[in-house]
DNA sequence: TTGACAACATACCCGGTAGTATGTTCCTCT
DNA sequence: AGAGGAACATACTACCGGGTATGTTGTCAA
Protein backbone atom coordinates (compact mmCIF):
# COMPACT_ATOMS: atom_id res chain seq x y z
CA UNK A 1 0.00 0.00 0.00
CA UNK A 2 2.22 2.53 1.01
CA UNK A 3 4.51 1.29 -1.97
CA UNK A 4 1.71 2.09 -4.25
CA UNK A 5 0.76 4.80 -2.55
CA UNK A 6 4.12 6.53 -2.89
CA UNK A 7 5.76 5.07 -6.58
CA UNK A 8 1.85 6.11 -8.20
CA UNK A 9 3.14 9.79 -7.77
CA UNK A 10 6.55 8.95 -8.67
CA UNK A 11 5.38 7.51 -11.92
CA UNK A 12 3.00 10.17 -12.51
CA UNK A 13 6.46 12.52 -12.22
CA UNK A 14 8.26 10.62 -14.54
CA UNK A 15 5.56 10.05 -17.55
CA UNK A 16 4.55 13.76 -17.42
CA UNK A 17 8.33 14.51 -17.98
CA UNK A 18 8.26 11.52 -20.70
CA UNK A 19 5.30 13.36 -22.19
CA UNK A 20 7.34 17.19 -22.48
CA UNK A 21 10.49 15.31 -23.71
CA UNK A 22 8.96 13.26 -26.36
CA UNK A 23 6.84 16.58 -27.39
CA UNK A 24 10.17 18.67 -27.09
CA UNK A 25 12.27 16.08 -29.16
CA UNK A 26 9.34 15.86 -31.96
CA UNK A 27 9.44 20.07 -32.16
CA UNK A 28 12.90 20.09 -32.66
CA UNK A 29 14.68 16.69 -33.00
CA UNK A 30 17.03 14.81 -30.36
CA UNK A 31 20.20 16.81 -31.30
CA UNK A 32 18.53 20.08 -30.97
CA UNK A 33 16.36 19.71 -28.02
CA UNK A 34 18.24 21.04 -24.84
CA UNK A 35 17.30 19.62 -21.67
CA UNK A 36 16.59 23.41 -20.27
CA UNK A 37 13.97 23.01 -23.61
CA UNK A 38 12.30 20.10 -21.80
CA UNK A 39 12.26 21.73 -18.15
CA UNK A 40 10.65 24.59 -19.38
CA UNK A 41 7.79 22.80 -21.29
CA UNK A 42 7.48 21.01 -18.17
CA UNK A 43 8.02 24.60 -15.89
CA UNK A 44 10.45 23.24 -14.12
CA UNK A 45 14.42 22.87 -14.11
CA UNK A 46 17.05 20.50 -15.15
CA UNK A 47 16.87 19.21 -11.68
CA UNK A 48 14.05 17.70 -12.05
CA UNK A 49 14.52 15.84 -14.99
CA UNK A 50 18.45 14.93 -13.93
CA UNK A 51 16.95 13.35 -10.74
CA UNK A 52 15.22 10.70 -12.61
CA UNK A 53 16.88 10.05 -15.84
CA UNK A 54 21.11 10.06 -15.74
CA UNK A 55 21.32 11.85 -19.40
CA UNK A 56 20.27 12.89 -22.35
CA UNK A 57 20.16 9.68 -24.34
CA UNK A 58 18.52 8.09 -21.27
CA UNK A 59 15.63 9.89 -21.65
CA UNK A 60 15.28 9.82 -25.15
CA UNK A 61 15.50 5.91 -24.66
CA UNK A 62 12.56 5.92 -21.88
CA UNK A 63 10.37 7.68 -24.56
CA UNK A 64 11.58 5.64 -27.15
CA UNK A 65 10.42 1.82 -24.74
CA UNK A 66 7.48 3.78 -23.81
CA UNK A 67 6.38 4.48 -28.05
CA UNK A 68 7.28 1.12 -28.47
CA UNK A 69 5.02 -0.62 -25.19
CA UNK A 70 2.30 1.26 -26.74
CA UNK A 71 2.54 -0.05 -29.52
CA UNK A 72 2.56 -4.00 -28.46
CA UNK A 73 -0.17 -2.85 -26.21
CA UNK A 74 -2.15 -2.15 -28.97
CA UNK A 75 -1.38 -4.43 -31.56
CA UNK A 76 -0.57 -7.77 -29.01
CA UNK A 77 -4.50 -8.43 -28.37
CA UNK A 78 -5.30 -8.30 -32.59
CA UNK A 79 -2.19 -11.00 -32.70
CA UNK A 80 -3.15 -13.38 -30.75
CA UNK A 81 -7.07 -13.45 -32.14
CA UNK A 82 -8.15 -16.41 -34.18
CA UNK A 83 -9.48 -14.72 -36.96
CA UNK A 84 -9.12 -14.87 -41.20
CA UNK A 85 -6.03 -13.41 -42.22
CA UNK A 86 -7.52 -10.52 -44.23
CA UNK A 87 -9.62 -9.74 -41.02
CA UNK A 88 -6.65 -9.86 -38.93
CA UNK A 89 -4.35 -7.78 -41.20
CA UNK A 90 -7.00 -5.13 -41.51
CA UNK A 91 -6.75 -4.66 -37.99
CA UNK A 92 -3.77 -4.82 -37.51
CA UNK A 93 -2.92 -2.57 -40.00
CA UNK A 94 -5.46 0.33 -39.19
CA UNK A 95 -5.02 -0.03 -35.47
CA UNK A 96 -1.33 0.77 -35.81
CA UNK A 97 -1.89 3.59 -38.03
CA UNK A 98 -4.36 4.97 -35.09
CA UNK A 99 -1.56 4.39 -32.86
CA UNK A 100 0.49 6.48 -35.03
CA UNK A 101 -1.57 9.58 -34.79
CA UNK A 102 -2.60 9.45 -31.38
CA UNK A 103 0.74 8.85 -29.66
CA UNK A 104 2.60 10.89 -32.42
CA UNK A 105 5.52 12.48 -30.55
CA UNK A 106 6.65 8.95 -29.38
CA UNK A 107 6.11 7.54 -32.65
CA UNK A 108 8.67 10.28 -33.85
CA UNK A 109 11.12 9.42 -30.98
CA UNK A 110 11.18 6.10 -32.14
CA UNK A 111 11.64 7.24 -35.71
CA UNK A 112 14.58 9.35 -34.70
CA UNK A 113 15.52 6.58 -32.57
CA UNK A 114 15.95 3.99 -35.27
CA UNK A 115 17.68 6.92 -37.47
CA UNK A 116 19.80 7.40 -34.17
CA UNK A 117 21.22 3.55 -34.46
CA UNK A 118 21.74 3.69 -38.31
CA UNK A 119 24.18 6.96 -37.94
CA UNK A 120 26.27 5.50 -35.43
CA UNK A 121 27.54 8.72 -34.37
CA UNK A 122 26.83 7.07 -30.46
CA UNK A 123 28.81 5.64 -27.24
CA UNK A 124 29.15 1.84 -27.23
CA UNK A 125 26.89 2.42 -23.98
CA UNK A 126 24.17 4.13 -25.94
CA UNK A 127 24.89 1.59 -28.59
CA UNK A 128 23.83 -0.94 -26.38
CA UNK A 129 20.64 0.50 -25.37
CA UNK A 130 19.78 1.45 -28.77
CA UNK A 131 20.69 -1.85 -30.07
CA UNK A 132 17.98 -3.23 -27.75
CA UNK A 133 15.24 -0.86 -28.21
CA UNK A 134 15.89 -1.74 -31.99
CA UNK A 135 15.17 -5.37 -30.93
CA UNK A 136 11.89 -4.15 -29.71
CA UNK A 137 11.39 -2.35 -33.04
CA UNK A 138 12.42 -5.54 -34.72
CA UNK A 139 9.87 -7.83 -33.01
CA UNK A 140 7.30 -5.55 -33.56
CA UNK A 141 7.41 -5.51 -37.02
CA UNK A 142 8.14 -9.20 -37.20
CA UNK A 143 4.46 -9.47 -35.93
CA UNK A 144 3.44 -7.80 -38.87
CA UNK A 145 5.61 -9.51 -41.26
CA UNK A 146 4.42 -12.92 -40.07
CA UNK A 147 0.33 -12.07 -41.12
CA UNK A 148 2.11 -10.57 -44.62
CA UNK A 149 3.53 -13.64 -45.57
CA UNK A 150 0.76 -15.78 -44.56
CA UNK A 151 -1.40 -13.80 -46.40
CA UNK A 152 1.02 -14.22 -49.46
CA UNK A 153 0.95 -17.68 -48.97
CA UNK A 154 -2.99 -17.77 -48.82
CA UNK A 155 -2.77 -15.72 -52.39
CA UNK A 156 -4.12 -12.13 -51.00
CA UNK A 157 -0.72 -10.27 -50.63
CA UNK A 158 1.16 -10.21 -53.89
CA UNK A 159 4.72 -8.83 -53.25
CA UNK A 160 8.36 -9.59 -54.05
CA UNK A 161 10.84 -9.11 -50.94
CA UNK A 162 9.53 -9.01 -47.33
CA UNK A 163 11.31 -6.99 -46.27
CA UNK A 164 11.23 -4.01 -48.69
CA UNK A 165 6.97 -4.66 -48.74
CA UNK A 166 7.09 -4.60 -44.68
CA UNK A 167 9.04 -0.81 -45.01
CA UNK A 168 6.67 0.07 -47.23
CA UNK A 169 3.71 -0.76 -45.58
CA UNK A 170 4.68 0.72 -42.51
CA UNK A 171 5.90 3.81 -44.55
CA UNK A 172 2.30 4.65 -45.71
CA UNK A 173 1.09 3.70 -42.33
CA UNK A 174 3.29 6.03 -40.45
CA UNK A 175 3.22 8.82 -42.35
CA UNK A 176 1.01 10.96 -40.59
CA UNK A 177 3.75 11.13 -37.97
CA UNK A 178 5.47 13.85 -40.45
CA UNK A 179 2.24 15.55 -41.88
CA UNK A 180 -0.29 15.51 -39.45
CA UNK A 181 -0.81 18.10 -37.34
CA UNK A 182 -3.35 18.04 -34.75
CA UNK A 183 -5.20 21.21 -35.07
CA UNK A 184 -6.92 22.17 -31.37
CA UNK A 185 -10.52 21.01 -32.41
CA UNK A 186 -9.20 17.33 -33.75
CA UNK A 187 -12.35 15.23 -33.81
CA UNK A 188 -12.24 11.25 -33.57
CA UNK A 189 -14.04 11.41 -37.07
CA UNK A 190 -11.22 12.81 -39.21
CA UNK A 191 -9.03 11.37 -37.31
CA UNK A 192 -10.24 7.67 -38.67
CA UNK A 193 -10.52 9.28 -41.91
CA UNK A 194 -6.49 9.78 -42.18
CA UNK A 195 -6.04 6.19 -40.93
CA UNK A 196 -8.46 4.74 -43.15
CA UNK A 197 -7.07 6.45 -46.26
CA UNK A 198 -3.79 5.57 -45.00
CA UNK A 199 -4.95 2.06 -44.37
CA UNK A 200 -6.58 1.34 -47.37
CA UNK A 201 -3.73 2.69 -49.54
CA UNK A 202 -1.09 0.11 -47.91
CA UNK A 203 -3.38 -2.94 -48.30
CA UNK A 204 -4.19 -1.80 -51.94
CA UNK A 205 -0.22 -1.75 -52.21
CA UNK A 206 0.18 -5.13 -50.47
CA UNK A 207 -1.56 -6.16 -53.39
CA UNK A 208 -5.28 -7.21 -51.94
CA UNK A 209 -7.92 -7.59 -54.12
CA UNK A 210 -10.98 -4.47 -53.77
CA UNK A 211 -13.59 -5.96 -52.35
CA UNK A 212 -11.26 -6.93 -49.60
CA UNK A 213 -10.44 -3.29 -48.49
CA UNK A 214 -13.67 -1.85 -48.75
CA UNK A 215 -14.72 -0.73 -45.26
CA UNK A 216 -11.41 0.16 -43.16
CA UNK B 1 36.28 32.20 -72.28
CA UNK B 2 38.26 33.35 -69.36
CA UNK B 3 34.84 33.57 -67.47
CA UNK B 4 34.02 30.12 -68.09
CA UNK B 5 37.57 29.06 -67.56
CA UNK B 6 37.67 30.76 -64.48
CA UNK B 7 34.12 29.97 -62.94
CA UNK B 8 34.49 25.73 -63.89
CA UNK B 9 37.58 25.13 -61.36
CA UNK B 10 35.15 27.25 -58.82
CA UNK B 11 31.64 25.45 -59.58
CA UNK B 12 33.83 22.15 -59.35
CA UNK B 13 35.18 23.06 -55.96
CA UNK B 14 31.40 24.79 -54.65
CA UNK B 15 29.61 20.70 -56.04
CA UNK B 16 32.94 18.95 -54.07
CA UNK B 17 31.62 20.66 -50.57
CA UNK B 18 28.16 20.34 -51.31
CA UNK B 19 28.55 16.82 -51.87
CA UNK B 20 30.86 16.41 -48.97
CA UNK B 21 28.09 18.19 -46.72
CA UNK B 22 25.14 16.13 -48.44
CA UNK B 23 27.01 13.13 -47.04
CA UNK B 24 27.60 14.42 -43.53
CA UNK B 25 23.87 15.89 -43.09
CA UNK B 26 22.80 12.61 -44.31
CA UNK B 27 25.15 10.41 -41.93
CA UNK B 28 24.19 12.44 -38.47
CA UNK B 29 21.42 14.72 -39.06
CA UNK B 30 22.15 18.68 -39.97
CA UNK B 31 21.81 19.76 -35.97
CA UNK B 32 24.50 17.33 -35.25
CA UNK B 33 26.55 18.12 -38.12
CA UNK B 34 29.12 20.73 -37.92
CA UNK B 35 31.42 22.53 -40.45
CA UNK B 36 34.40 20.55 -39.00
CA UNK B 37 32.83 17.53 -40.21
CA UNK B 38 32.06 18.72 -43.49
CA UNK B 39 35.89 19.86 -43.23
CA UNK B 40 36.75 17.17 -42.13
CA UNK B 41 35.06 14.59 -45.12
CA UNK B 42 36.26 17.15 -47.76
CA UNK B 43 39.88 16.75 -46.53
CA UNK B 44 40.46 20.58 -45.74
CA UNK B 45 39.19 23.20 -42.79
CA UNK B 46 36.79 25.38 -42.05
CA UNK B 47 37.80 28.52 -43.89
CA UNK B 48 37.09 26.54 -47.12
CA UNK B 49 33.76 26.28 -46.60
CA UNK B 50 33.09 29.88 -45.21
CA UNK B 51 34.66 31.14 -48.00
CA UNK B 52 31.61 30.37 -49.99
CA UNK B 53 29.39 29.77 -47.81
CA UNK B 54 28.01 32.59 -45.08
CA UNK B 55 26.98 29.92 -42.72
CA UNK B 56 26.03 26.54 -41.92
CA UNK B 57 22.72 27.23 -42.52
CA UNK B 58 23.48 28.85 -46.33
CA UNK B 59 25.61 25.73 -47.03
CA UNK B 60 22.71 23.38 -45.85
CA UNK B 61 20.35 25.38 -48.17
CA UNK B 62 22.63 24.89 -51.31
CA UNK B 63 22.43 21.43 -50.76
CA UNK B 64 18.81 21.84 -50.36
CA UNK B 65 18.10 23.65 -53.58
CA UNK B 66 20.80 21.38 -55.47
CA UNK B 67 18.76 18.50 -54.82
CA UNK B 68 15.44 20.08 -55.65
CA UNK B 69 16.79 21.03 -59.25
CA UNK B 70 17.80 16.83 -59.80
CA UNK B 71 14.25 16.25 -59.10
CA UNK B 72 13.39 19.09 -61.98
CA UNK B 73 16.04 18.20 -64.44
CA UNK B 74 15.04 14.37 -63.84
CA UNK B 75 11.21 14.87 -64.20
CA UNK B 76 10.82 17.86 -65.76
CA UNK B 77 10.95 16.25 -69.68
CA UNK B 78 8.47 13.60 -68.80
CA UNK B 79 5.94 15.81 -67.45
CA UNK B 80 5.55 18.15 -70.84
CA UNK B 81 5.61 14.70 -72.78
CA UNK B 82 2.33 14.34 -74.81
CA UNK B 83 1.47 10.77 -73.83
CA UNK B 84 -1.17 8.61 -72.50
CA UNK B 85 -1.98 9.32 -68.39
CA UNK B 86 -1.01 6.36 -67.36
CA UNK B 87 2.33 6.01 -68.92
CA UNK B 88 3.13 9.27 -67.79
CA UNK B 89 2.51 8.05 -64.16
CA UNK B 90 4.06 5.13 -64.33
CA UNK B 91 7.41 7.35 -65.94
CA UNK B 92 7.32 9.97 -63.04
CA UNK B 93 7.10 7.65 -60.06
CA UNK B 94 9.68 5.15 -61.45
CA UNK B 95 11.72 8.25 -62.44
CA UNK B 96 11.30 10.07 -59.36
CA UNK B 97 12.10 6.80 -57.09
CA UNK B 98 15.05 6.11 -59.58
CA UNK B 99 16.18 10.12 -58.50
CA UNK B 100 15.92 9.14 -55.00
CA UNK B 101 18.18 6.24 -54.19
CA UNK B 102 20.73 7.66 -56.95
CA UNK B 103 21.21 11.49 -55.26
CA UNK B 104 19.80 10.09 -51.89
CA UNK B 105 22.63 12.31 -49.47
CA UNK B 106 20.94 15.67 -51.25
CA UNK B 107 17.15 14.51 -51.18
CA UNK B 108 17.75 13.43 -47.55
CA UNK B 109 18.68 16.91 -46.69
CA UNK B 110 15.37 17.91 -48.44
CA UNK B 111 13.74 15.82 -46.60
CA UNK B 112 15.37 17.35 -43.64
CA UNK B 113 14.86 21.08 -44.46
CA UNK B 114 11.12 20.31 -44.97
CA UNK B 115 11.14 19.30 -41.47
CA UNK B 116 13.39 22.52 -40.13
CA UNK B 117 10.36 24.69 -41.78
CA UNK B 118 7.69 22.81 -39.91
CA UNK B 119 9.40 23.19 -36.35
CA UNK B 120 10.02 26.38 -36.83
CA UNK B 121 13.03 26.78 -35.10
CA UNK B 122 15.13 29.17 -37.22
CA UNK B 123 15.65 32.93 -37.51
CA UNK B 124 13.55 35.13 -39.81
CA UNK B 125 16.21 34.90 -42.29
CA UNK B 126 16.57 31.50 -42.71
CA UNK B 127 12.72 30.88 -42.43
CA UNK B 128 12.52 33.49 -45.59
CA UNK B 129 15.20 31.15 -47.24
CA UNK B 130 13.62 27.70 -46.11
CA UNK B 131 9.81 29.09 -47.29
CA UNK B 132 11.26 30.10 -50.40
CA UNK B 133 12.67 26.41 -51.09
CA UNK B 134 9.75 24.73 -49.85
CA UNK B 135 7.92 26.50 -52.79
CA UNK B 136 10.47 24.66 -54.54
CA UNK B 137 9.29 20.97 -53.45
CA UNK B 138 5.64 22.64 -53.62
CA UNK B 139 6.09 23.59 -57.76
CA UNK B 140 7.69 19.79 -57.57
CA UNK B 141 4.66 17.87 -55.89
CA UNK B 142 2.23 19.82 -57.84
CA UNK B 143 3.23 18.23 -61.05
CA UNK B 144 2.42 14.88 -59.75
CA UNK B 145 -0.80 16.44 -58.13
CA UNK B 146 -1.67 17.39 -61.60
CA UNK B 147 -1.27 14.21 -63.04
CA UNK B 148 -3.00 12.28 -60.02
CA UNK B 149 -6.01 14.65 -60.24
CA UNK B 150 -6.31 14.07 -64.14
CA UNK B 151 -5.94 9.96 -63.61
CA UNK B 152 -8.59 10.26 -61.01
CA UNK B 153 -10.55 12.59 -63.62
CA UNK B 154 -10.53 9.47 -66.32
CA UNK B 155 -11.32 6.76 -63.53
CA UNK B 156 -7.84 5.43 -63.37
CA UNK B 157 -6.96 6.18 -59.97
CA UNK B 158 -9.49 6.36 -57.15
CA UNK B 159 -8.39 8.02 -53.86
CA UNK B 160 -10.43 10.65 -51.18
CA UNK B 161 -7.90 13.23 -50.32
CA UNK B 162 -5.49 14.50 -52.87
CA UNK B 163 -3.34 16.25 -50.56
CA UNK B 164 -3.38 13.09 -48.02
CA UNK B 165 -3.06 10.74 -51.32
CA UNK B 166 -0.40 12.53 -52.50
CA UNK B 167 1.72 11.99 -49.01
CA UNK B 168 1.00 8.79 -49.05
CA UNK B 169 2.24 8.07 -52.86
CA UNK B 170 5.67 10.33 -52.31
CA UNK B 171 6.01 8.65 -48.58
CA UNK B 172 6.18 4.71 -50.56
CA UNK B 173 8.38 6.12 -53.54
CA UNK B 174 11.17 8.05 -50.93
CA UNK B 175 11.17 5.44 -48.98
CA UNK B 176 14.45 3.82 -50.13
CA UNK B 177 15.82 7.08 -48.87
CA UNK B 178 15.79 5.74 -45.20
CA UNK B 179 16.41 2.16 -45.44
CA UNK B 180 18.36 1.61 -48.61
CA UNK B 181 22.32 1.29 -47.61
CA UNK B 182 24.67 1.58 -50.72
CA UNK B 183 26.98 -1.47 -50.18
CA UNK B 184 29.91 -0.89 -52.79
CA UNK B 185 29.41 -3.45 -55.30
CA UNK B 186 25.44 -1.63 -55.97
CA UNK B 187 24.62 -2.33 -59.85
CA UNK B 188 22.17 -1.18 -61.54
CA UNK B 189 19.72 -3.83 -61.93
CA UNK B 190 19.56 -3.95 -57.98
CA UNK B 191 18.45 -0.47 -57.70
CA UNK B 192 16.24 -0.91 -60.62
CA UNK B 193 14.60 -3.45 -59.26
CA UNK B 194 14.29 -1.75 -55.19
CA UNK B 195 12.58 1.10 -57.31
CA UNK B 196 10.45 -0.95 -59.43
CA UNK B 197 8.79 -2.80 -56.23
CA UNK B 198 8.60 1.08 -54.93
CA UNK B 199 6.93 2.21 -57.77
CA UNK B 200 4.44 -1.38 -58.13
CA UNK B 201 3.39 -0.43 -54.21
CA UNK B 202 2.58 3.08 -54.91
CA UNK B 203 0.78 2.89 -58.12
CA UNK B 204 -1.34 0.10 -56.80
CA UNK B 205 -1.91 2.33 -53.44
CA UNK B 206 -3.66 4.95 -55.73
CA UNK B 207 -5.88 2.16 -56.65
CA UNK B 208 -4.43 1.48 -60.54
CA UNK B 209 -5.90 -1.43 -62.17
CA UNK B 210 -3.18 -4.57 -62.08
CA UNK B 211 -3.03 -4.67 -65.79
CA UNK B 212 -1.90 -1.20 -65.94
CA UNK B 213 0.84 -1.51 -63.61
CA UNK B 214 2.88 -5.03 -64.52
CA UNK B 215 6.17 -3.44 -66.60
CA UNK B 216 6.80 -1.07 -64.12
C1' DT C 1 10.48 16.35 17.64
C1' DT C 2 13.83 15.05 14.61
C1' DG C 3 16.39 12.96 11.26
C1' DA C 4 16.57 10.88 6.98
C1' DC C 5 15.45 10.77 2.45
C1' DA C 6 12.98 11.92 -1.91
C1' DA C 7 12.22 15.52 -5.02
C1' DC C 8 13.39 18.98 -6.70
C1' DA C 9 16.06 24.05 -7.55
C1' DT C 10 20.47 26.76 -7.98
C1' DA C 11 25.01 27.60 -9.25
C1' DC C 12 28.81 26.28 -11.55
C1' DC C 13 32.24 23.89 -14.79
C1' DC C 14 33.93 22.71 -19.20
C1' DG C 15 34.07 20.84 -23.80
C1' DG C 16 32.47 21.60 -28.32
C1' DT C 17 31.00 24.52 -32.08
C1' DA C 18 29.54 28.60 -35.05
C1' DG C 19 31.55 32.36 -36.59
C1' DT C 20 35.58 35.80 -37.28
C1' DA C 21 40.01 37.89 -37.96
C1' DT C 22 44.16 37.27 -39.82
C1' DG C 23 47.79 34.99 -42.23
C1' DT C 24 49.70 32.47 -46.55
C1' DT C 25 50.00 30.80 -51.21
C1' DC C 26 49.31 30.83 -55.89
C1' DC C 27 47.42 32.58 -60.06
C1' DT C 28 46.25 36.13 -63.24
C1' DC C 29 46.32 40.41 -65.53
C1' DT C 30 48.73 44.39 -66.84
C1' DA D 1 58.01 42.01 -62.59
C1' DG D 2 54.70 42.95 -59.32
C1' DA D 3 50.21 44.14 -57.67
C1' DG D 4 45.96 42.50 -56.55
C1' DG D 5 42.80 39.16 -55.39
C1' DA D 6 40.88 34.40 -55.11
C1' DA D 7 41.18 30.33 -52.43
C1' DC D 8 42.23 28.57 -48.95
C1' DA D 9 44.63 27.55 -43.75
C1' DT D 10 45.41 29.03 -38.87
C1' DA D 11 44.33 31.02 -34.62
C1' DC D 12 41.14 32.92 -31.79
C1' DT D 13 36.60 34.34 -29.43
C1' DA D 14 32.12 33.86 -27.47
C1' DC D 15 28.50 31.17 -26.28
C1' DC D 16 25.63 27.40 -25.62
C1' DG D 17 24.43 23.13 -23.55
C1' DG D 18 25.42 18.59 -21.06
C1' DG D 19 26.61 17.27 -16.86
C1' DT D 20 27.70 17.85 -11.71
C1' DA D 21 27.97 19.51 -7.05
C1' DT D 22 25.46 21.51 -3.71
C1' DG D 23 21.57 23.78 -1.50
C1' DT D 24 16.46 23.80 -0.14
C1' DT D 25 11.90 22.07 1.00
C1' DG D 26 8.42 18.87 2.14
C1' DT D 27 7.14 14.35 3.96
C1' DC D 28 7.07 10.32 6.69
C1' DA D 29 8.59 7.09 10.17
C1' DA D 30 10.14 6.29 14.81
Amino acid sequence: MSVSATVNPARHGQEEILDAAAQCFMDRGYAATSIDDVARNLGATKGRIYHHYRSKADLFFAVYRQGMQMNFDAIAPLAEQKIGIVEKLRAMTKTHTLAMIRTQPYQRCVWEGVELLLRGSTTPQQRDALVELHKMRTDYANIFRDVLEQAKLEGIAHYQSSSITLHLMFMSLNSPLFWFQPSHGVDEKTIDGIASQCTVFALRGLGLKEELIADV
